[in-house]
DNA sequence: CGTACTATTCTTTTT
DNA sequence: GAATAGTACG
């Protein structure tokens, strides 16, 4: 029988089928197929940057390039998540060995590999801000202050001191007297303080956010020939918001890009808004001076907005002194309409006009709530605005502050896996033993005294052993009984000496002695029990304690929380954010809400001898307006009214006030409000409740 | 020494 | 309105 046998092309033009030429307008092919080697892409808000990186990241494993090869830098954990997710769409190549996810994820992913050669345990807890809080107390005791006979910074202006110190790669000293208003008497004390809280970083074997850069970067200048193999792996090397790195980040890209110098950097340095933490958008300016072959390419297309709505934005923008210079160009047809300007009596009268409208826009419009987005300055913003969509029955999401894992329920049965892991962790122990009735901050001390000393003995042992010393030590005669129950529920964590799978764990410490605990300790329990069962069902299939520990510390369980049952299966939610937040993402309809002079720009953030502060609150301005598709309203109360305070006159932001009134629309928003800026003969708009 | 109560302070942004 | 520091009492 005849058979026939077809030919097929041994070489495909395309492995991926993707039509990059079709896919992409001219800014952003250039950008995607530029030759190897260093390039600049300055891609402005809504331009198609993330559809980019990710087109670039096909474009590379079109060309045969491994899959292994590849470094993507993020910022966030969501950006990170979308990029990759997103690759996924575009090609069909197996991409578990493409490193993607955030500079600490990426730092601790390195450091669990070479740690020791620095010094540390590979097994390292990583403390977050409330550990570090809890360090820092610590610090300020061993240094010797007496908080008593002198006023000592806090805890918190300390730990932001020597963050931003890591992160410009500065010494303390200088930020102590450039960018602080301690007393200088008490400067020596103050940088004391830091090396006693490095001390004990060091004695725990634990890394605080900033060490997951900075001991990654000291790794690899000691190590140059640990640093040669990564150099070598990762020959494309792809950096999202370069705008937003700080100096240690933009170092440690260096030394990874040292060999191939395969770098591209995307980012837009009119949304530079990360300052406070040590951001200088000074790397992206200055990008080409460092790397003189770099190409650049800009992207200057906006798909996402009206014109009347990038017009602001570009005005808004134009304010600004250091910048590159760049006009977006619309994509999209006008509307006809303006963003509206509405200025409200106060903050009641804000939440009632935005409740209303949102509510009109999804009842009459047809605009689905998850088109709509409420954007403000910060946290506290909202909560008027919380309350009335409660009363009114909007269904809402804020990105909350609060992060799932830093709830004290979620690190308190935590701290048991993590003393489990390591059992230096100093924090950790504290946090467990304190939780013991008839046991204070003294007794504590004196306990992780005893527990230090036998450390060494322990080094090595099984992790069987831990729950015998924790018997061995001497609790107060109160706390006796608790004290068995407890190191009975850390026996149990390694039954036979093998370590239970997380989810056994946290079964263990629940039942074992925290359940008994929370249902005293908290009001709310039932709430506080429900989270613990998501936590059990985040851990789920997880088969390694340390890797949800991470997933905990580094994910912030973000997920975890914005996935609540009861949120997860409504998904046609309006979204509440701070614009810091928003970053990155983009809505049908926009509110930016309580845009009074002191609240945005913050006066907490303004610095009259630095103009680059109000720069960057220009900036995050300019983010917001950019997050507008199609309609954004702009919203500044006259009265802003505080709990404890009473009402204070605000007036309008300046970034308001410098704008042409002629870019919008202006409603006078209820009838009996008394309008102190705008006159009623212009041919404005009324809106009455 | 531990705890429960009261006073006070400060509310920006996040990996 | 929450978190922390300070204070009084057991």
């Amino acid at each position: 029988m005849a058979r026939k046998y077809e030919i097929k092309s041994s070489a495909p033009a395309n492995r991926t089928g993707i039509d990059f030429r079709a896919e992409l307008n001219d800014d952003q092919y250039a950008a995607v197929t530029s030759r190897p080697g260093p390039s600049l892409v300055i891609a402005g808000a809504g331009s198609g940057k993330t559809r980019t990186l990710t087109y670039r990241v096909a474009y590379l494993l079109d060309n045969h390039m491994d899959p292994r090869s590849i470094l993507l830098l993020t910022f966030t954990n969501k950006a990170s998540k979308e990029m990759l997710e997103r690759v996924k769409e575009l090609v069909p190549f197996d991409l578990s060995n493409l490193w993607g996810g955030t500079f600490h994820s990426i730092g601790n992913r390195i450091l669990r590999k070479h740690a020791d050669l620095i010094g540390l345990g590979r097994n390292f807890s990583i403390l977050d801000r409330d550990d570090q809080k809890s360090l820092m107390k610590a610090a300020i005791q061993k240094a010797g202050i007496d908080t008593k006979a002198v006023r000592f910074p806090k805890t918190d202006p300390l730990i932001d001191l020597f963050s931003y110190s890591t992160n410009t790669m500065q010494d303390p000293r200088e930020v102590l007297q450039w960018r602080y208003s301690f007393d200088a008497s008490l400067h020596e004390d103050i940088l004391k303080v830091g090396m006693a809280y490095e001390q004990l970083k060091r004695e725990s074997n634990a890394a605080d956010f900033d060490d997951l850069l900075y001991l990654c970067y000291r790794m690899f200048k000691k190590n140059p020939d640990v640093l040669a193999r990564y150099q070598e792996r990762f020959r494309f090397i792809l950096v999202d918001e370069y705008q937003d790195t700080n100096l240690l980040q933009a170092a440690l890209i260096d030394q990874l890009a040292g060999k191939h110098k395969s770098l591209m950097v995307v980012g837009d340095d009119a949304q530079s808004i990360y300052s406070w933490r040590g951001a200088n958008f000074e790397n992206i300016i200055k990008f080409t001076e460092r790397y003189p072959k770099a190409k650049t390419y800009k992207i200057e297309t906006n798909y996402r907005s009206v014109p009347e709505v990038l017009q602001a934005a570009n005005a808004c923008i134009s304010n600004n002194r250091k910048q590159f210079a760049k006009v977006l160009q619309p994509a999209r047809k006008s509307q006809e309409a303006k963003p509206v300007l509405a200025p409200v009596l106060d903050l009641r009268t804000q939440s009632q006009f935005v409740a209303q409208r949102v509510q009109e826009l999804n009842e009459e419009e047809g605009v689905p709530f998850e088109e709509i987005a409420i954007l403000y300055r910060a946290h506290f913003h909202s909560m008027e605005i919380q309350m009335e969509f409660t009363r009114r029955g909007i269904p809402f999401r804020v990105t909350s502050g609060l992060r799932f894992f830093e709830q004290a329920h979620i690190k308190d049965v935590a701290a048991f896996m993590r003393l489990a892991v390591n059992p230096r962790d100093a924090v950790s122990f504290k946090r467990l033993v304190l939780m013991l009735p008839g046991i204070g901050e003294r007794s504590a001390d004196k306990l992780w005294r005893e527990w230090a000393a036998q450390l060494p003995a322990l080094d090595g042992e099984k992790l069987e052993s831990f729950g015998n010393a924790l018997k061995a030590l001497k609790p107060p005669k109160k706390a006796a009984s608790a004290w068995q129950q407890f190191a009975d529920t850390v026996d149990e964590l390694a039954p036979g000496g093998e370590p239970a799978t997380p989810t056994q764990m946290i079964f263990s410490v629940v039942e074992g002695c925290y359940d008994e605990y929370a249902r005293n300790a908290f009001t709310n329990y039932d709430q506080r029990r429900q989270d613990l069962q998501q936590l059990q069902a985040f851990a789920e299939g997880m088969t390694d304690v340390e890797e949800l520990l991470t997933q905990l510390a580094l994910m912030g369980g973000v997920d975890v929380s914005n996935d609540r049952p009861a949120e997860n299966e409504d998904h046609d939610v309006v979204t509440l954010s701070t614009v810091h937040q928003a970053k990155g993402l983009e809505w049908d309809v926009v509110f930016a809400v309580g845009l009074a002079d002191g609240k945005f720009p913050n006066e907490r953030a303004l610095d009259a001898d630095d103009p680059d502060t109000e720069e960057e609150e220009r900036r995050l301005f300019y983010v917001t307006l950019t997050r507008a598709k199609t309609q954004l309203y702009l919203t500044y109360p006259q009265l802003w009214s505080t709990p404890h305070q009473g009402s204070m006159p605000v007036l309008p932001s300046r970034f308001i006030q410098e704008l042409d009134p002629d870019l919008f629309d202006t409603w006078q928003i209820g009838s009996s409000a008394p309008n102190m800026w705008y006159d009623d003969e212009d041919d404005d708009d009324d809106y009455p409740f």
